[in-house]
DNA sequence: GTTAGCACTCATTTCTGTTGAGTGCTAACT
DNA sequence: AGTTAGCACTCAACAGAAATGAGTGCTAAC
């Protein structure tokens, strides 16, 4: 017996029994493919190919007499090799950008916004993780007095997003005291990227006039919050949207799909990607996090300016539609850079 | 046929089904009840007594050969009359002390812990909104170029609680000039509350001197994100909580309470409350949510400081435990008042 | 006023056969 | 050698039918 291979029509047959289980979510039987348009053999020699597309782990049988269904290997060779990127249409594409236009310029509104659209569009669930402030550039720097002993550290980054933090104020130090340090701060500190903070940091923790408690804090505070994007910046679109599948018809699956993705701490593995590639796919098993094993996650990235960005993604089943998702996530990402363009 | 009156045996039989389906959400019948300690009557007592109850409006029968299901009016009368509040163990009240305290100070962070902590008692969905502002005071607010044409406000109130927006610069002002502004808004709006702020706006503009567009924007600004808190400002804990309960294992229903649980204005709308009660209950369409009319919201208020505070509450099945949630709701708001006092 | 007894209702469960989509194999055909 | 028709076989899903049982309402006796 000679070794299986994948030849053209094998190609053509996985594509299809692919394309077909993605829109019904039903096992599919050869008949179904022998009468699709351009299929011009018999159920028996689909059959025959189906069988060598199992043995080479391309498919499973639910049971016996059922047809078949793809597999994840299915899906990761879909997406590698039989991908064709369709182009949204310019109507849908002009309601994307109206809708991410029409709010206010704030960050945090743009990208919930952001991720209403695409939840709407690709009827999955969608993510978005505001800008990753690392290569972000300092402002402003303002302690204000909250209470007796506590100030609060407010940064303003250059593109307009804010963060803020308590901080403890050592003995002795009055609001003027505070004023000055914060004008202080700003001055040395504006403009910075985070790495050149740092430095400045260790140059002015020399200086003996400076309260170091304070100013130790404050690093900690400012590398706290600009480095390791913190918790409050994951934005979950259409949450209930998933289920409208048959996979989440069991009140059991949608409960703990639901419940996972409350977990901040998942959402972020599943948004952390590996590589730097455009478009990021994971298959089922492939995301990484056990409880969201039968998901699939597609992320993408956006632009902040030129020097930072942060990451846009859709989670839905393992058989969700690649091919729009891909064209609206590209889409998408390069919408929301152009719409923050004008923030930095 | 003398005028049917609840008397004390009824008010015994109607909570005890009360109490019943709210732990079994299955209709109950009259040998569940005259099976009960403290009751020493036959099912066939019970039977004439619910046929009462039923003519009353308080029971209804889902068919002939069910049992009886508690109708609105008979939660109504519940909550009004029969609620006994349940003190909370010590080892539980001290576990949720605890995980609200050893969070960060941060105003968003401690409510988010809240809204866990809150949905993990009691099993429902629970839902927080961040403190009111309007009567908080201003801090310090700060102007900081971001753009060509753009400025970020930041205002930062009392109660450490930041916001900003944007807000477009005027020809011809640098920074310098922003920050002069900045430095005299601080100076003439710090320590006052919005009434007065207002009237202080109105001083400033007849004043030529400065810039009346920029302060027109300002005050704009300052009303619009102190007044009318803003839609960032709701946090919900929990939502897959209610998937655990028969009433949702239609997974249409769930899909639809998801969906409304989505919508920022809906929310807003169920937590908007009525009197200035402690706590506030409303029963299924007592809550005016069209869509969520098979849910009752329990809500209570939490302090920030004396002067103002927000609101914590709970959305569940109709035949909620409404003992418990109330006793965790209470609880819950003077912790949360006692953890953020120290914030003012 | 209370209760036992009884006929009746009706959702739920269980069992049964039936249907039909789908497979795998074999033998004939190109 | 690859393709296809034919056929026996598998098995989930559907549809009744019968059994179950929780529950009611009514009546008559206590």
């Amino acid at each position: 017996m000679s070794t299986l291979r994948l030849d053209e029509r094998k190609y053509m047959i996985l594509q299809a029994i692919i394309d077909d289980y993605i829109t019904t979510a039903m096992p599919v039987g050869s008949r179904t493919i022998s009468r699709k348009a351009g299929v011009s053999v018999s159920p028996a020699t689909i059959r025959n190919e189906m069988s060598d597309l199992e043995e080479l782990g391309y498919l499973d049988q639910p049971h016996t007499s059922a047809g078949r269904v793809p597999s994840v290997k299915a899906y990761r060779f879909y997406v590698d090799h039989l991908i064709k990127s369709v182009r949204l249409s310019n109507v849908e594409a002009e309601r994307m950008h109206e809708h991410l236009n029409q709010r206010s310029s704030q960050v945090e509104s743009v990208i919930r916004s952001a991720a209403n659209v695409l939840s709407d569009a690709t009827q999955y669930t969608s993510i978005i993780v505001a800008p990753k402030l690392g290569s972000l550039r300092i402002k402003h720097i303002q302690l204000v007095p909250v209470a007796e002993k506590t100030a609060l550290m407010v940064i303003v980054t250059n593109a307009g997003i804010v963060k803020d933090a308590a901080i403890s104020i050592p003995e002795g130090l009055d609001a003027d005291h505070l004023y000055a340090i914060s004008r202080m701060l700003t001055e040395k500190l504006a403009d910075k990227p985070l790495e050149a903070v740092r430095q400045t940091f260790a140059e002015l923790l020399r200086d003996a006039e400076i309260n170091r408690r304070l100013l130790g804090e404050a690093l900690n505070v400012i590398e706290r919050k600009l480095e390791a994007g913190d918790s409050t910046d994951i934005v979950i679109g259409g949450s209930a949207n998933l289920l409208a599948y048959p996979e989440y018809h069991d009140v059991g699956k949608a409960k703990s799909f639901l419940a996972a993705l409350e977990s901040r701490e998942t959402i972020r593995k599943l948004v952390t990607r590996d590589g730097s590639m455009e478009i990021n796919i994971r298959i089922g098993p492939e995301n990484g996090v056990p409880e969201l094993s039968d998901c699939s996650v597609v992320t993408a990235h956006y632009a902040v300016g030129d020097t930072s960005g942060g990451t846009l993604g859709i989670i839905g089943p393992i058989r969700m539609n690649y091919n729009r998702v891909i064209s609206v996530l590209d889409f998408m990402g390069r919408t929301l850079s152009e719409v923050l363009a004008d923030r930095v």
